[in-house]
DNA sequence: CTCAATCTATACCGTTTTGGTGCAGTTTTA
DNA sequence: TAAAACTGCACCAAAACGGTATAGATTGAG
């Protein structure tokens, strides 16, 4: 019941560009955000794809946001990574779930459905930003979840 | 980021003997709740172990509720197959976050930890018994969480 | 008393996921 | 033109997951 330590390390790289302002190569990044130099550029990798930081090839170059802080929830950063959050494997589409109970569908299926966006939604109301800038201050963002 | 099957599976189970209200032996259960032979008895062993489930030894044994079902929550059932809820590692005790951030600890630590426990306390919340009585109503579920 | 039904205990096993590494290329620019 | 970067794959070990097997202990019905 937890985020992969991939995720983890995503968010933790984004926050790493997001505080550097500008370009940075893969290995400052990977010392910086205390995450494995390979494994960092892999998650790079998956970042660039999906449209939340930008690279730039060559010497001099290096990886950026392609967006601003505010723009980027830890959600889309969360789900860029692992799966679409959903606590219950009942919820996937491919999953045909074997036990339907009197209430109407399976209760439990409801139950998780009800949690895990609830769960989404939280996540994808924290920013980038948030985590970042100093002048948020934690309590403010723990308020809103 | 989601419950195991197992913990999916022991809710199943709970429900099942639930429903039954008496004893019932682990093949019954398996056929009721739709889950592996072998693996409901190596659930119902679990069950047991933690106190959820009784069972009953020889001929005309099984297995039923040791604690009535208003008693048992989601939470103990799922805390009894998995690991305690936990959405990020970080939030172990053994493991030693390596990046502390700026602000006091980690913030994403912080996160993770609040939606850790009100996960935790929502599941905790809803009991079997609301899961199985026909009196209570999904919508009512869904309202509390 | 005995034997079948049932639970108990432990070990095992194949597959998938996770977390991570290696290397051969390509692009850029100093 | 060569070094500094990113890119694209392929590979790998360990752990987790989902499930199975088997031998033994206990109880109760007949």
């Amino acid at each position: 019941m937890r985020l992969t330590q991939e995720a983890d390390y995503a968010l933790r790289i984004v926050s790493t560009l997001a505080k550097g302002g500008g370009t940075m190569d893969s290995r400052t990044v990977s010392v910086k955000a205390c995450v494995p130099e390979r494994f960092t550029v892999k998650i790079l990798r998956k970042l660039v794809l999906g449209g939340i930081v930008a690279s730039k090839k060559g010497s001099a170059g290096g990886y950026m946001l392609a967006v601003s802080p505010d723009e980027i929830t830890m959600l889309s950063v969360v789900e860029l990574i692992d799966e679409p959050i959903s606590i219950s494997r009942c919820l996937d589409g491919e999953y045909e779930c074997t036990k339907n109970n009197d209430k109407s569908c399976c209760v439990f299926h409801m139950i998780f459905a009800k949690l895990s966006s609830g769960l989404a939604e939280k996540l994808g109301s924290i920013t980038i930003a948030d985590a970042t800038d100093d002048s948020v201050s934690i309590e403010s963002i723990l308020e809103k979840i």
